[in-house]
DNA sequence: AATGTAAATGACAACCATTACCATTAACGA
DNA sequence: TCGTTAATGGTAATGGTTGTCATTTACATT
């Protein structure tokens, strides 16, 4: 299986970000035009299926893909996500706290429930710094 | 503030599921059939954002919300799901050892990166037994 | 209790991300 | 080169969520 799907790969190879599927429809799509969104959802779906990518959710309408493998690869995805602006911001400080806990529950879970556990997401949401002086202001909503 | 609101609260203070605006819907809708759909939203809108509710997304399309405040309460939200027929866990269990930890987290990201951090989320992806033997024999996709 | 004002409501339309469909094209082994 | 199967692209459909707007309700004032 190979076609405009290493393109797609190699799109979000180079981006560390998180990638809605209509982003990475536009990058692809400038680099080789004949690709349409509709494969680029397929490919995702495929990619998520096999594990290479993750799918995230945030809460703003649009699914994030993010690569597993591959040398830009991050291998936990701890975020904090400010819900006034949908602002997320990957951190990576106080991870090794985390890790040895999460993956002893995790060993844990996978065996009371009988779960095969791929994948974990850990996540804050909240308000930056922005979004909180206009919650205040009363310019919100 | 009152109203069919309060209907709303009430729905959502007997089940401690993770209802979506849907399914509060449909519960709001048989006490009290004036209500509609759109009024729900609000409602949910309005109390994710005086942070009465929290509203999750387990990545199937819709999101789902829980009650923050009141007797049936959880404070956190843990929560196991299948990726492959989105069945939700909410464990327990494991949480007192994760507790302090991601509040310790909690502080220094809300110092590090200026956010007001309302809620966290756990949640670990996989497949539950019923999926794993699906997926093996090969009945996937 | 009547009234006035602003917020809340409901029905329906609009939106938009995602998925389904289907005819066409590309990939890959013979 | 040819043939079969999977992949693709454009477009239409889907479905959860949000916007619109006229009507109703709630609440404070008289």
């Amino acid at each position: 299986m190979t076609t405009g799907r290493e393109a797609i790969l190699g799109i979000m190879a180079q981006s560390a970000e998180h990638l809605s599927a209509e982003d990475i429809y536009i990058r692809v799509h400038e680099q080789k035009p004949s690709i349409g969104l509709t494969t680029v959802y397929r490919t995702l779906e495929l990619l998520v299926s096999i594990g290479m990518v993750a799918k995230f959710d945030f809460g703003d309408g649009r699914a994030r893909f993010e690569l597993l493998q591959g040398p830009k690869c991050v291998k936990y995805h701890h975020h904090l996500v400010c819900t006034g602006c949908s602002r997320i911001i990957e951190y990576s400080d106080f991870i090794a706290e985390e890790i040895s806990i999460l993956e002893s529950i995790q060993a844990k879970l996978s065996k009371k429930y009988d779960f095969v556990i791929t994948n974990h997401l850990v996540q804050y949401c909240g308000l930056c710094a922005k979004c909180c002086t206009e919650k205040k202001s009363g310019t919100e909503q």
